[in-house]
DNA sequence: TCGTTATTCAACCTTTCGGTTGAACATGCA
DNA sequence: TGCATGTTCAACCGAAAGGTTGAATAACGA
């Protein structure tokens, strides 16, 4: 999923798209429940879905008439490694390092795919 | 400096602005260095760099008549602290941390003029 | 089949963005 | 003093962003 730094970034200097994302963190969720806490119309907010999904952010599912929206951090990844880049300011984060560490390890002796632990990681952050 | 995660984002949206960071890693430049390797106006240069003060990137110091721009890496801590809330990723990866570094390395040891230097940051994150 | 619900489309509006050009403003230097 | 240099200002332009409304499309439930 390789979407460019301009579409990201941009994606994520709306409030209302941080908001919406913020909100997929908790879980999944349908357009309507999307919409549902702002004031602003339907057809704006689908927009913003767009948004977001063109930014790799979050993927849809249509389930019947109801379209799923899921989070996908894994499309920060970019913007946040390129501001890792400047990071005279971020000292490493231990804990999170040796979980990555962690599932390397475990990937290299499972022969799991990459994707694979990324969800492991997923399952155990919750 | 507490500048809004809006305006950080949108800062960062911008391909020559992060360009222009990434030349404002090395050393203070003054802006018509900054301007140098790109092919728009100065005027276009002095707008981006005023967005970019505006979300706290840079400061400039005006010294005689020349103003010299100068990174503040710090104002990438909010939105990298945002980000991480979303952190089902992980916080460092060492392969597109060392790539990162190695681009680096190359651009200081090769003498590579900003121009290469600021495409090779950009492509190197994407 | 019919009405209801979920979502998007299409057209439109206003504001912002990124660029241009030419003039203005400071400052350094011979 | 006078001129060159560094930077910004002001006015303008076209395109994109974020919003609206009303109609269209699609799928469910009785």
């Amino acid at each position: 999923m390789t979407t460019s730094l301009d579409i990201v970034f941009a994606a994520l200097a709306d409030p209302t798209r941080r908001a919406i994302l913020a909100m997929l963190l908790e879980d999944d969720m349908a357009v309507t429940d999307v919409a549902e806490p702002f004031a602003i119309s339907l057809a704006a907010i689908s927009k913003h879905l767009v948004v977001l999904e063109r930014a790799g952010l979050i993927t849809q599912e249509k389930r019947g008439r109801v379209k799923w929206c899921k989070l996908e951090p894994s499309a920060l990844k970019p913007p946040s490694v390129w501001m890792q880049g400047f990071g005279q300011f971020e000292p490493v984060n231990l804990d999170d390092f040796e979980r990555f560490i962690a599932a390397e390890l475990r990937s290299f002796s499972s022969g799991a795919t990459s994707e694979e632990t990324a969800s492991e990681l997923d399952e155990e952050m919750e």
